[in-house]
DNA sequence: CTGAAAGCGCTTACAG
DNA sequence: CTGAAAGCGCTTACAG
């Protein structure tokens, strides 16, 4: 057995092809009677209309796509969770893509979703992404796309992202406050918006306080737990090492509190922690990492909802629009 | 602008839409050069193919739709990985829907995709799922599916799963030899297969030990943290309470070791804790908690493969098999 | 080697 | 209230 088709319904009802058609979408000038043939006849032939067709015609998709680094990120996943939320109550459904960081895989990734004609993309660049001309050519040929969380400064799109400078100020602050005298950063790859913006946030804590900015406390890296446990090692080794870390991320702050944990450095006495993201895990170690809340499920949420927006606005009526998300510290014994 | 289209090419070349098609499919039966100046105006005009209207034509699409539970289950989402990469590197696009662990989603998710005339569909039923028929219905309509981890048993189609009760038998077995008297078990869903598979395997350990089967530390629950939290409450009620406790699954054990950690119990002095699946927290956590390994990132992949090996079979050569992969028990501090 | 025609499953302006 | 026709963007058997 096949996929049931309006031409199937058609020749089993004696109606013609655009009868069946006019009155499965309810339209108005079939007869009552007609409309209820048509649908029990769907009903017990489980008729389930093409969507592919539909799209043709219609010149118009019901998939979103997503494309972010890594799913496996639970900052990325929840906010998945908070586009899907969103797009299924918008009966419309998402295709969902890793670029694995790379640049490469972006490219690929941009291309295939347009290829696949979707509505919209909603996307957060690798770290790797510094020419942004795929997501232009998508843009050019009519594909709106919403950036999220890593998003590229020099095109004009909508864009929902969170306050990273205030939030990177706010740890950084809380840890002058708190007492400690030497703090490092493990930052991202300056090539992001948000890593610069966090770094910003460092930098400007520390002299607002008039501490010095110490370029050997500054370590450029990745956004994994690896990168914590290098960065920690670096800072280490230094002969006069930090008594506390502010990381770019969560995934760094765990594996920073690792690495320290394995060295059997205490924390917050030896060395103070303080992360970004709020990932769960941060909560679940002893003592708890100190973090910075950025409302994944909220972006997610946020980010969709700009979209859809726009579908159903006239092109000259559609604005493109950043949203800012407040981010919250959050003191645990970390720091 | 808008995308190009083949025509558009067509005109600009002076050709047919057919020949333009050919040799953008690179068909023997077109010339060298026609083929130079068709490639060449199509990476001009930024030609893209639609594959909305070559799946229609083909009737058969590039697209796999996923249906789980959760997303930000680790499992789920490391599974997803798996699957996403051997899909892109045969040149389909995944499609991810959650359930939300209710049926009625799942029923809902599954008519979407089969609306969108995926090729294919990899499910994990939701935990309340017990009437398969959505599922069936998309199969009889010709949709291959492979279930993986949480599988239907009335329905014959392929299935990739880990041996669960060889799992849960091993966890038990460790817990009996490491001298633990009263195993308790915070188990699942007994609808879902993997649930009474663990269950089963639990009990035989047990009885396997000549030890008595205690209704009262058999505790039926959730997947999820708060159902971890909540079983040892129940648990710790008990006059006579177990000096052990396995679990369902690790955000499970880790509600299990949160509520513990509150308590103030000792881990695993008062109260040994073994998990199942081996998500990252588990290794997070001091103690480190003893869980089972499931390869979340090989059972996407494998579900995936098994997928695309049936696409290249005609109807008469496909067969439904079940991979079974190993698990493995992951001896850790806290049993 | 190239083109005209039909068709994938649907929708909709135009007739009647 | 219903139907015939054209078309969305592509592919391919059939001609030439």
């Amino acid at each position: 057995m096949r996929h049931t088709t309006i031409n199937d319904l058609a020749k089993l009802l004696k109606l013609s092809p655009s009868t069946v058609s006019r009155a499965l979408r309810d339209h108005p000038d079939i007869s009552k009677k007609t409309k209820e043939k048509v649908l029990e006849m769907a009903a017990h032939t489980n008729y389930q209309p093409n969507i592919i067709a539909q799209s043709l015609q219609n010149r118009r998709s019901n998939t979103i796509g997503v494309i972010i680094p890594e799913i496996r990120n639970t900052f990325f996943s929840t906010v998945i969770s908070g586009i899907e939320e969103v797009a299924y109550q918008a009966g419309y459904i998402i295709m969902v893509c890793q670029s694995g960081d790379t640049y490469a895989r972006e490219v690929l990734n941009t291309k295939a979703l347009a290829a696949n004609r979707v509505a919209g993309m909603l996307v957060s660049t690798s770290q790797e992404t510094t020419d942004y001309s795929h997501l232009k050519t998508a843009i050019a040929q009519g594909i709106h796309i919403v950036f999220f969380d890593r998003i590229p400064e020099e095109i004009e799109a909508s864009k929902v992202i969170v306050d990273d400078f205030e939030g990177a100020y706010g740890a950084v602050n809380h840890l002058i406050e708190r007492g400690y005298q030497r703090i490092a950063h493990l930052a991202g790859n300056p090539t992001l918006y948000v890593s610069r913006k966090r770094s910003d946030g460092y930098e400007a804590a520390l002299r607002d306080h008039y501490r010095e900015i110490r370029s050997e406390y500054i370590i450029t890296g990745g956004y994994h737990e690896e990168d914590g446990r290098a960065g920690v090692e670096r800072l280490l080794c230094l002969t006069d090492p930090p008594d506390a870390i502010f990381t770019i991320n969560d995934p760094v702050a765990i594996g920073a509190f690792r690495q320290l944990q394995d060295r059997g450095m205490a924390i917050p006495g030896k060395m103070a922690l303080v992360g970004f993201s709020n990932n769960p895990n941060t909560a679940l170690v002893r003592p708890r990492i100190t973090t910075v809340n950025q409302p994944a499920f909220e972006i997610g949420q946020t980010t969709a909802r700009l979209l859809l927006k726009n579908f159903y606005l006239s092109p000259e009526k559609q604005k493109v629009e950043t949203i800012v998300l407040k981010t919250e510290l959050i003191v645990r014994e970390s720091s």
